[in-house]
DNA sequence: TATACATTCAACCAAAAGGTTGATTAAATA
DNA sequence: TATTTAATCAACCTTTTGGTTGAATGTATA
């Protein structure tokens, strides 16, 4: 199911595919996800500020958008400073690639035995 | 937040986004969509027995990878043949799109503000 | 027609997800 | 030093999710 690392290459299998969608999937931390990417490096208090819900819901949105790898942290003090990071985004793309290469091996397979009928 | 519809653009929207994500991110219903891809049109019975659990569970699965449009269902006499459609993806896609080009216009804001600086 | 087959529906259950509040930790500041 | 501020931890609650089983529906077949 895993792909091999080629050059650039972001591996992905199934538990990493199942952590970053199911992150993903989430309304608040795609928006939380979209903000520190307009904004660049945000507080936890600040980006509470933008929600109808308590810091600490944001906070646990933010550790799973850590967990996974989408935002990354820096410790300044007491501030924690949250940065987006998209890299991970590739993980799904190739999942996706793959996907559809799947499905176009098929339809070609499919368009052969098409044309060996007709021989 | 909806983007338009240009071309053959797929329009997306949050309430999409997560249907399709939520949908994707069940490692079952990902595998299923998978073997839908690689085997074509497939019967709900035969899909369930690759997997260790019910036919119910499995026929539920298939029924949330339909509600949000990545198979499809030809109902012929009792038999239902599910099928792949990848169309959907494109909605995913879009969106890392849109989000990558936030995330590179705010590296660009920077680079200007730093040469502005310079001068 | 009686029976087997393909699938869904309905009710139920345990675990996970997403939220809350109150306490805790640690850093900045009056 | 005492207090405020930034953020997490811990316990709890409700809703959703992913599974189960048994019954129902409709179609094919002996």
């Amino acid at each position: 199911m895993a792909c091999h690392i080629v050059n650039h290459m972001v591996e992905y299998n199934e538990e990493m595919l199942t952590e970053i969608l199911k992150c993903m999937s989430d309304v608040t931390r795609r928006s939380l996800l979209t903000r520190v990417c307009q904004e660049g490096p945000c507080r936890v208090t600040d980006l509470a500020g933008y929600y109808d819900m308590s810091l600490n819901a944001v906070s646990k949105h933010i550790k799973l958008l850590e967990r996974c790898g989408l935002v990354t942290r820096k410790t300044v003090g007491r501030v924690h400073w949250i940065e987006a990071d998209l890299a991970r985004i590739q993980i799904v793309e190739n999942w996706f690639k793959e996907l559809k290469s799947i499905w176009a091996l098929r339809l070609d397979n499919f368009a052969n035995l098409m044309e060996t009928k007709d021989d």
